[in-house]
DNA sequence: CGATACCTTGATCGATCTCAATGTCGGTGG
DNA sequence: CCACCGACATTGAGATCGATCAAGGTATCG
């Protein structure tokens, strides 16, 4: 609700976009970023905590989540979005919202489609992220099936400080993650009580810190072992586009 | 180890291929059915039980299943697959084993890039299984971080009938399904223990029986209630290609 | 008949949840 | 400037679900 002044910049010009390096479309070279402005139809700016309506886009600046709620109202966080990831809504009956303030380009479903099906290179760029997401998701699903509290944590953190690095926005010691536990949380499983107290062993073990917003990486190697971080950093093997 | 006569039907000729309506290939028309052969690299037959190597190809008949370790030795089973599924390894440190007897086509993987990347048709049929995949997944996460043992065991059971069903597998009221109570567990996050007192619970309470190899649905409702059944069946937002 | 794989049951233990406070900090209105 | 408020983080105690450990039971196969 507050207003507060925007620091967040939005999306300008394809040609000179900051994220296109790691998003959809990477692929599509310099001279023909006139058929990518044709299939953006909106620009956009959410506030923090606000849904996002639209069902296709790209991120731009700041960070969102997809999550699902279970019929007695507990939470799933999915997901969550780093700029320049492609976001689809109602894929099923997942929503998106805002972590931060968000800007990002709207992209229209019928355009993406045609283009993709005329540029199999692009087709594989959206290939490309579904892989990763994939894979993002399995190692999920590992951390809920089979690690503890204290694992499960520090497995996402390390995730998002992997994800932040690739793309410039952290370094080797630490990262800004804007979440709140309840963040962690519901995208752990885990309730926000001991969610709490599995970061407060972390921190008192000199593992890791993560306070106001900041992540602090103490301990690298105790982090990856406690997190059963697996040394391969999944290698998608049908989609070796270009970049 | 067992030789057993081998009832498992191996893939013949791509033309008349029983699985292709549900496989990556379903968009390639039947005029070109030549450039889908020239892809497939070799056919399998893979026992129950064994590791299967092969990167990437398309299950014919016979069930399989994707998995990986903790550090610690404990298996989580990331996916089943069924008959029609495209199966990738090694995207991570992920395994494939075949669940029952398995037969399957193997795609040689420049072979098949270079198709796709000839045939934007293909690669989004690919990108379609891709979404499938991450909505189950999504479902599984929500189910291992937010539903208890009935629930999730219910959801899982749901689920793979639903997919049983829709390759014809299925009747309304139960499908056979060759699961061990321990793969019940393991894609869970479950002892094998407590998935069976969940399995009992489900047969007390008249929702479900899943014995010898077979589920029962009893009480539809009940069971879908138990298990958080969302009504949305997951539709693709971006790749509606023909089939 | 024994062996093996799988399923079932019981008792106990422990990680995590729930419920209920308390603490902290930045912002806001008086 | 101060008192208050709301959002978030933290702590404690008790209740629970599911894990573990330890036996049996059952069926299939050689």
């Amino acid at each position: 609700m507050v207003a507060k002044n925007s620091p967040i910049p939005l999306p300008g010009s394809c040609a000179a976009c900051a994220v296109r390096p790691f998003a959809l479309f990477r692929v599509v070279p310099q001279a023909r970023v006139g058929e990518i402005a044709r299939v953006r139809s909106a620009v956009r700016l959410v506030r923090a905590n606000e849904a996002i309506r639209d069902s296709v886009f790209t991120l731009y600046a700041g960070w969102a989540f997809s999550w699902t709620t279970t019929p007695d109202g507990r939470r799933q966080i999915l997901d969550f979005h780093l700029p320049g990831d492609l976001v689809e809504r109602s894929e099923d009956g997942a929503e998106v919202s805002a972590l931060t303030d968000t800007s990002f380009c709207v992209l229209a479903k019928d355009r993406l489609c045609e283009f993709m099906g005329r540029d199999p290179g692009l087709a594989l760029s959206y290939a490309d992220g579904l892989v990763r997401d994939r894979a993002r998701l399995r190692e999920r699903l590992t951390s809920l099936g089979r690690r503890d509290a204290m694992g499960r944590v520090a497995h996402l953190l390390l995730e998002l400080h992997g994800r932040l690095s690739r793309r410039g926005g952290a370094d080797r010691t630490g990262a800004p993650l804007p979440l709140k536990q309840a963040h962690l949380a519901d995208a752990l499983g885990l309730s926000v009580e001991h969610a709490n107290r599995a970061l407060a062993a972390l921190r008192r073990d000199g593992v890791a810190s993560f306070q106001k917003g900041r992540l602090d990486i103490l301990d690298r190697t105790a982090m990856e072992d406690l997190a059963g971080w697996s040394t391969t950093p999944a290698q998608p093997v049908l989609t070796r586009i270009g970049a």
